[in-house]
DNA sequence: TGGAATAATGTTAACGGTAACATCAACAGA
DNA sequence: TCTGTTGATGTTACCGTTAACATTATTCCA
């Protein structure tokens, strides 16, 4: 490998200053046409690139967005996260900023990562659920990094911006709808743990349910294929009549369709089935599944425009803190 | 913010040299103990971090390792890639490596990339396929990284590391299988480009028909939900007497289901599908997917190795430049 | 006990850029 | 013609670390 190109090199081919070739690069109005052709063309010449690292030890921005996840045992990136990376890094690339996917799975990866964060790597970044790791958290606090939560939203310590759905309005449609189908034995299996998403479902579950003096019956499951397919199992068990299911997220609720098929449930004949994300994949599952739909797109887009206005300091008003959007039933077959 | 804690302050705070506090934290073993302990203090008292980009600009290595993956309209990472990822990611954890995964859609988020290479932000690279942009790899090579192809062997120009799985062996067993169970009629969903993969099932799927004496009809499709679907139109349309379909991929099977479904056919009774990969929801959907199963896990402890092995110069010998794992068939309810 | 070998630490100069200030040329207005 | 202003470029210092070499302290053995 030949020795690295650098501005020095560029500067004394075009016979100027680092600082002007620096220039040509980052304020190139404020050269003269010829001095500023001239560096452009050693540049293409020596095929030169600034060196990113010496760039950001002198003070610059990184120009880089970076998205946090956490992957489950089904998928590294869930595919409920899929649609929203995708819009916005589209949206970061339409602005010329890069973006990076981290997997933040535990502690260790959390201190890796921290690295790049105090070494000034990353200008921004998109937490999804289940990635608050505390330590993190602090180190983006004190290094005054922006941040957007997707997903959730924990009025946690650090009040950083979050985008998310209204789950509760989400849920109850999803049960009224099976409740006005005609089910009454409605059980659901609801996620684990304190999240904001887990205690909106089920709180909108029960309400509806008691609104309609019907029982509420809930297992909780991991939020992976599995999960769904053992909740549906203790189900079986324990209350063996139900003849619907409304499911904390699609994973789940896939999971179900295939653990009430391995014990001879006819769905939607026997037992009606309802999800949640509305991830690509449930359209094309049998039989192909309801579910409350929640617009990734849409909050990725808003993810990462609110990460640009942060950036500008064109900060969003409070108002737009908090962005809850409204969700919609998709009806397919599953009930 | 509060200024930010440099090795000079920990030097000044211990009595030692900035060198002395470096050296504390790269070959503990060369202070006294005394020494050592006073500077570890140090850093604990102030949380001193060493910060990345000036230890890289100094000549370090980044301990950071890369995926690049591309992304379909369906997932962001292709659950093809998942298990590799997974299993890549925890070997690079155990040995203290950080990894990052990027999405390489287009020429300019390649351009983008780049940057991250030239700086040394990167010391070694899976790249799966699909991801084979000239611009990237001519770059990668006179940066002399460490690069690792994953689930193709394209014996191009740059003689990377690859690991594969043998992919005529693979479609043969499928097809073979088919025959066996008395299909006589399998068309093949093929994928489209020139990528060994595609090649070789394609080759495997007309020497088996051809030796059975019977007819090779495939159809080309994107590798994709919406592909598999298209593809089984297109095929009821120009041979609807088909009674069994072997798909290039599993994502392409499913999606066939759906289709097949959609125009009334029976899986298994009137088609059996056959796919290849086996990610991991091909267990979940109905029927359950036959398939070829890539040990994705292997694959990925097998690239992550030998990233290592080529960074401690311990190079594995030229026999296992190209590695080409055997595959299984999965046998579940499609066929 | 002295001198050589070795261990422990310090000093200097990079790494490759940019910020802040300095300089110089060109031009306008008095 | 002189001076003030502006525009274009150069100089110096610094970002925070490590490599390479220099120095000093310690140990070992004749």
């Amino acid at each position: 490998m030949r020795k690295r190109v650098t501005i020095e090199m560029i500067a004394k081919d075009a016979g100027v200053s680092k600082m002007t070739v620096s220039r040509a690069i980052n304020n190139p109005e404020k050269l003269k046409r010829g001095t500023l052709i001239r560096i452009l063309n050693s540049m293409k010449k020596y095929e030169y690139k600034p060196r990113f690292v010496a760039r950001i030890l002198a003070g610059s921005r990184s120009n880089t967005f970076g998205f946090i996840v956490k992957s489950n045992e089904d998928f590294v990136i869930p595919p409920f996260y899929g649609e929203c990376v995708r819009a916005a890094s589209n949206w970061f690339k339409k602005h010329n900023y890069r973006s990076m996917i981290f997997n933040m799975s535990d502690e260790q990866s959390a201190s890796l990562f921290i690295d790049y964060v105090n070494s000034g790597l990353i200008d921004g970044l998109i937490l999804f659920e289940g990635t608050h790791e505390k330590s993190l958290l602090k180190a983006l606090k004190s290094n005054d990094i922006p941040v957007v939560l997707v997903g959730e939203d924990p009025e946690g310590t650090y009040d950083f911006y979050s985008v998310s759905s209204n789950n509760y309005n989400g849920a109850r449609m999803a049960v009224e709808y099976l409740i006005a189908k005609g089910s009454r034995e409605i059980c659901y299996i609801t996620g684990i743990g304190t999240k904001p998403s887990v205690e909106e479902r089920l709180r909108a579950y029960t309400d509806v349910m008691c609104e309609h003096n019907l029982e509420a019956i809930s297992v909780p499951a991991e939020n992976t294929l599995r999960g769904g397919v053992k909740a549906v199992e203790e189900l079986i068990e324990k209350h063996p009549s139900f003849d619907a299911l409304f499911c904390f997220t699609d994973l789940i609720a896939i999971g179900a369709l295939r653990g009430l098929r391995k014990r001879g449930f006819d769905v939607p004949k026997d037992v009606r089935v309802v999800g949640f994300d509305n991830i690509h994949i449930s359209e094309y599952v049998f039989p192909s599944l309801t579910t409350v739909s929640q617009d990734m797109t849409l909050m990725g887009e808003i993810a990462a425009r609110t990460l640009l206005q942060i950036m500008d300091e064109t900060q969003p008003n409070d108002s737009e803190k908090h962005v809850k959007l409204p969700t919609r039933l998709i009806i397919r077959e599953s009930a």
